[in-house]
DNA sequence: CTACTACTTCGACAAGCATCTAAACAGGAG
DNA sequence: CTCCTGTTTAGATGCTTGTCGAAGTAGTAG
């Protein structure tokens, strides 16, 4: 749906951020930024196998199947997970790239550098 | 306000997020998912000096004043960014561990791990 | 075929949020 | 002191979103 594959934006410190990808990256945070999404993001990427089935999911959380299923939607439209049907049952997998980029986003800078920022270093990944 | 010094978490496809440390992550995701918020963060970050005033980022948008103040105020409460009044106008600068802690939430994963996801590599930060 | 389970879509409602205008507050200049 | 500029607060409004119940779809079992 959404172009998922873009390199995309220096670190957030590094320079601005063009309108442009300030409201494509705002789409994939929204995507997270809700308690029981990055619990459903995390359990399915911390999952045996790397996928989780919505079965697993729906029973950890006080909400119902619905809701569950929404909430999915919601990270799969973001373009951070992949869902896939095998038989009965529907499993999810992160996009590993999808996270990276997040990751990339909120950048290691230099913590200690106290009134002199402007040698930042940049951890090579 | 909030404990914004937490070690926290590790990175989401580590171990399942606790409900109370997704709901504190949530928080601070919210914070940034938002495109005037994130390009906000961005230019405070890569500022010169590593610092903004406001009177630089509030021209930088086609936004009234008060709705400016009122997202620098969200990403103040937050705990991304804290403001200091010197003479007649207001610095922000961007709070470094606060960022680096969403960097680590969505860690550098192995992208290539098809199938064997047990053995993850974490860059020592 | 029917019956049952797993999951998703639909429609609705309450809560939250981004934005505005108007007004208050803080500091510098005349 | 008064006036002006920069910034925040207060209140109001319209859109977005998290949640649910009910109904729909997909697949298995008998």
């Amino acid at each position: 749906m959404a172009a998922t594959t873009t390199p995309c934006c220096a670190p957030i410190a590094r320079e601005p951020l063009s309108e442009t990808d300030a409201a494509d990256l705002a789409v994939m945070l929204k995507a997270v930024a809700d308690p029981v999404r990055l619990r459903l993001l995390s359990m399915i990427g911390s999952h045996a196998g790397g996928e989780a089935c919505v079965c697993d999911l729906t029973d950890a959380f006080d909400l119902t199947a619905p809701t569950i299923s929404h909430h999915l939607k919601v990270l799969r439209t973001a373009g951070l997970i992949d869902g896939e049907r095998r038989g009965t049952w529907v499993y999810y997998r992160i996009i590993p790239e999808a996270v990276n980029k997040l990751g990339a986003l909120f950048a290691p800078l230099t913590e200690s550098s106290p009134g002199r920022p402007g040698d930042l270093e940049l951890l090579p990944v």
